[in-house]
DNA sequence: GCCGCTGTTTCCCTAAGGTGCAATAGCGGA
DNA sequence: TCCGCTATTGCACCTTAGGGAAACAGCGGC
């Protein structure tokens, strides 16, 4: 409802936790979703990730553990932050969620300060990414525009080619190229090749045809 | 001696587990260097980090702590990674230990070939690290090559302007803005303004004239 | 005071980038 | 078959980038 706000996703199998850790979200001003398992929480999806949302996953868990939940939402590539929380952890699962990115990992019991300070962070982490994904789609759809021809030009102009090079390596006219060139210019949007080049390596834009192997 | 070969750091105040951890690294075809105490590292430090070398700390000493060594390490701008072992971890250090950037967090015991593997990691982690510096400070060197002037003129350069506008923009004429373009262009060892934006990206080159904050 | 470095400028010329206008050609869809 | 998109090219013209040659000026060091 509230498009502005925060929500925070917890995932925990006993139900007290679930209600509590609600309870705790929403008086700090955030929206809350429960789910009572892994596959709950899988199967609820929605993808976009328009808006601040992070994770709070009970590390043990029937059927898929949190740890197993954090590996399959990467597989997916959903990058929200993922907070965990367990009861009796070892080391080694520590270790691996903390390796698999976790914003943190606390242990039962908590201080309710304590989890809303890693919330906080988490939902920091995620407006991050927000931001540096929609400008990476931004950039991805302006060269989704662009033709293939188009395409094969701005990787050689972003090497520094000039346009006489670029007219030799199609084997075109370097009239050609530069029609190609300012189109490129056009859709990209940008004057220089400086900005040209900046938004190219942004999204780690590749050649295709570059790098000759053989030769 | 051996320049081409990786050394291994052990800091630990047990002197039986520094004997033993030495061996192991030696008989995996290493070199191994020991300290008794975070203390003791530190003073010992060779800056340089020329070599793929890494740390394998103990979480409880007298003195200072792994925990306290990783930190002023990181302080200190060391980049070499680092693997914690205890005998007797608690959650929160092993957190703590792995938003510092520590590469794993063995308890003890420990099976050797779990250690060696993320030795290996770690080592494989600093060469990482070697090659990016080593990049990072051949182009920071070369700026270092440049006069004011010549910064000053890259920095609008990068940005996609046209020389005329520098020129405007330093309050000379546009030939003199050639010449120091000219100047950098080879002092930075370019032959594209795209190579050029890239160096400088690299090495997150910042203007010092350009946001103008006031007007 | 002379020398070297840096910054600056003027005159002039070539090469490369960028555009407008016009035309040809292949291809897939209405 | 005509239309629209994409690719291509030729011609002419203007703007930028890049240099060569020569010179002047401030500054710090010998």
């Amino acid at each position: 409802m509230n498009p502005a706000v925060a929500t925070v996703y917890i995932v925990d199998d006993d139900a007290s936790v679930r209600r509590s850790l609600s309870r705790l979200v929403r008086q700090a001003g955030m929206d809350a979703r429960d789910f009572a398992s892994a596959e709950e929480y899988l199967l609820s999806r929605e993808k976009p990730l328009q808006q601040p949302t992070c994770l709070v996953v009970d590390l043990q868990m029937p059927g898929l553990s949190g740890l197993d939940l954090q590996s399959e939402l990467a597989r997916r590539l959903n990058k929200r932050p993922v907070i965990f929380i367990s009861g009796n952890a070892d080391i080694p699962s520590t270790v691996r969620a903390m390796r698999q990115g976790a914003v943190t990992f606390l242990t039962k019991p908590f201080e309710p300060a304590e989890l809303l300070r890693a919330i906080a962070e988490a939902l920091e982490k995620c407006r991050k990414q927000i931001a540096a994904d929609a400008g990476m789609n931004d950039i991805a759809a302006r060269i989704g525009e662009l033709t293939e021809r188009e395409r094969e030009v701005m990787s050689w102009v972003i090497t520094g080619a000039l346009n006489k090079q670029i007219a030799a390596e199609l084997g075109i006219v370097e009239r050609t190229v530069k029609v190609h060139r300012a189109r490129v210019m056009e859709k990209m949007r940008v004057v220089s090749v400086a900005e040209l080049v900046r938004l190219c390596d942004a999204v780690a834009f590749a050649p295709a045809v570059r790098p000759q192997p053989g030769s």
